[in-house]
DNA sequence: TATGCATACCAAAGCGCTTTGGGTGTCTCG
DNA sequence: CGAGACACCCAAAGCGCTTTGGTATGCATA
């Protein structure tokens, strides 16, 4: 059933069969009426790609997804913000666009969306450093939103973090209060600008204290569960281990925990553990007790927040970037405990 | 730059120049040339919408993703399926299309999906028992392959599904011949057609032994860290607590392990666990060795061939329906033991 | 009676592509 | 030398929608 099946079988054009159900005033309520429950009848639905190619607009938002090239690892947290976006667009009739890719060759794909027009905006995920994407999509000209941000200059197009850099100075600080002196930090990808931002909280924190960090303490890569496991037992194997432990992800933490337990170490006791809990669904942070001391910020809500970006730039493609910081919890558990 | 634009510059037809780059015969080797050396120079990309429009495909497959309604979980397993399918869709010039929607009304989504004509075919992620999608998604005529099956009467659609009930059998007997005779089961949500199977594999093995199951030693829920957790110690707060564990995630797995280090009890000694392991990127069962005892079937794997079959249906819509039953292997780690 | 102005509708162009149904020039062969 | 055959190219229709630029009708106003 198409607009001119419906036309016809209604005896109106097709002009008025538009109008009526896009809510156009050139038509009467009588008519409308008439013209909407036909459309209701015969479950009509206006073909999607031909409303794009009148309009000009796709109703749909690209999300490019990284995939560590290196490692072949699809970031576990992409789940939950995908739920958060979806929930917004849905809400608003768009939809989403999905391209997953090797993180070495995005900036093609980019390029290749924006030509092919096939989404109104689109978002970034996981931005390095000085991300050349950014510089990309500014000059191709499509609206896009950043989930993070990327280096300095932020000022100039719309992104969404969470303040890593003071979650992590905090976390730091806390351990300090409880004694420890030797923290060992398992970061994320230190390419990846919300992991260099966690450094630098650490490291201001250490900073601020008097305290020297130890380079050979300092760990960064995917945060697999793995990644957690294998770095905490290197760290126990300094000649001077930590006491504590800075993790980036549940996952990971997850990891240290196993190196614990087979180490017969007691977490919250002989050695303190603060993670970074995005508040995944699936893996949350214990149900009514946390499980880690943990700085926690939703990535779904995060994804949330991102996706209307997108669409109120799309909206309004005039108004000044936008920026949104999100600050982060510190909730105690029970896996901090002063230091040994 | 259009169609249009190009042409002119070349001085060519349209015709010419779309005919040029889709290679087709009529056109000199030394114009296509010209051509394609022009478009890659331009960086023009056809209109997605305008091709689709023409050519009645939209080269993209829908895949709408559940979130269960009552616990706002998505399934974990879902971002490494995506990437697999990901992977033959880039390689064949498709995108894809990502509707997420709570568990509910997804009837309502995919009718919308065929009539506003956005995709050529889609996915079915977490299928129940006697799914009416499948019904549905036949009546409307919309190409689709199945991750998993749907109860009796799978000759007549396009499937991809683990052999879950064989691998359940496995490693029920494996637990019976290191002596277990009470063994418990956290399983998925029976609705769905994979933990229903499960479930009977395990009834299977009982039944072939003569052993009886224990109905309070069965449990059922959405696979999350906290449902390992909470359904471990239930059982072992059990007046004849169980000596194994067959758990139907890693992630609920790293939950029971949670509780089991919590009641001071060692994995492998005291109590043995199983796991079925999706192979999880971001969460392997231990790098070298495994952690725990697991069947294993990859995820990604699995979304790759889910990915190819709906390909071929498109391709080849006339062919009989396709089905893939995958093997799970028996992966033995260090998490079983004989009953204490 | 003529004019103005809403109101309610419509025909047709246009979005950017593919594809049908030719057309023209060159070559080959009887 | 004329007729097919072939290689190469083109104009225009059509995909399903929105939107521009109308027209016809009815009614109040001057």
């Amino acid at each position: 059933m198409n607009l001119k099946d419906l036309s016809d079988y209604l005896g109106l054009s097709q002009t008025t069969v538009s109008r009526a159900l896009n809510g156009y005033p050139e038509v009467s309520e009588k008519t409308r009426k008439r013209v909407q429950d036909a459309a209701a009848a015969h479950n009509y639905r206006p073909n999607t790609r031909a409303k794009g190619l009148a309009t000009g607009r796709t109703m749909s938002i690209g999300h490019v997804i990284p995939i560590s090239a290196r490692h072949e690892i699809v970031n576990p947290i992409f789940a939950d913000f995908i739920a958060g976006a979806g929930e917004i667009y849905s809400k608003n009739g768009y939809d989403m666009h999905l391209t997953v890719v090797p993180d070495t060759d995005e900036a093609r794909v980019y390029r290749d969306i924006a030509s092919k027009g096939s989404v109104d905006g689109v978002i970034v995920h996981g931005p390095l450093q000085n991300d050349p994407r950014i510089k990309l999509l500014q000059d191709l000209g499509l609206p896009f939103a950043v989930h993070g941000r990327s280096g300095r200059g932020d000022e100039d197009y719309n992104w969404v973090d969470v303040n890593n850099a003071r979650a992590f100075e905090r976390a730091t600080n806390f351990l300090i209060d409880l004694g420890h002196r030797r923290i060992a930090l398992l970061n994320g990808n230190e390419k990846m600008d919300f992991a260099a931002r966690r450094r630098l909280g650490y490291l201001t924190a250490h900073g601020a204290r008097g305290l020297t960090h130890d380079p050979a303490l300092m760990f960064s890569d995917e945060m697999t569960e793995h990644y957690g496991y294998a770095s905490v037992l290197r760290a126990l194997d300094h000649p001077s281990p930590p006491t504590a432990f800075l993790i980036s992800s549940i996952i990971s933490s997850i990891g240290a925990r196993r190196a614990l337990e087979e180490r017969g170490l007691q977490l919250g006791r002989d050695i303190s553990i603060i993670t970074h809990d995005d508040e995944l669904s699936y893996l949350k942070n214990g149900e009514d007790l946390p499980i880690f001391t943990a700085t926690r910020s939703s990535v779904r809500e995060a994804g949330r927040i991102c996706a209307q970006m997108v669409l109120d730039v799309i909206a309004n493609p005039t108004s000044p970037p936008q920026h949104r910081l999100l600050e982060s919890d510190l909730t105690v558990g029970n896996s901090t405990g002063p230091a040994p």
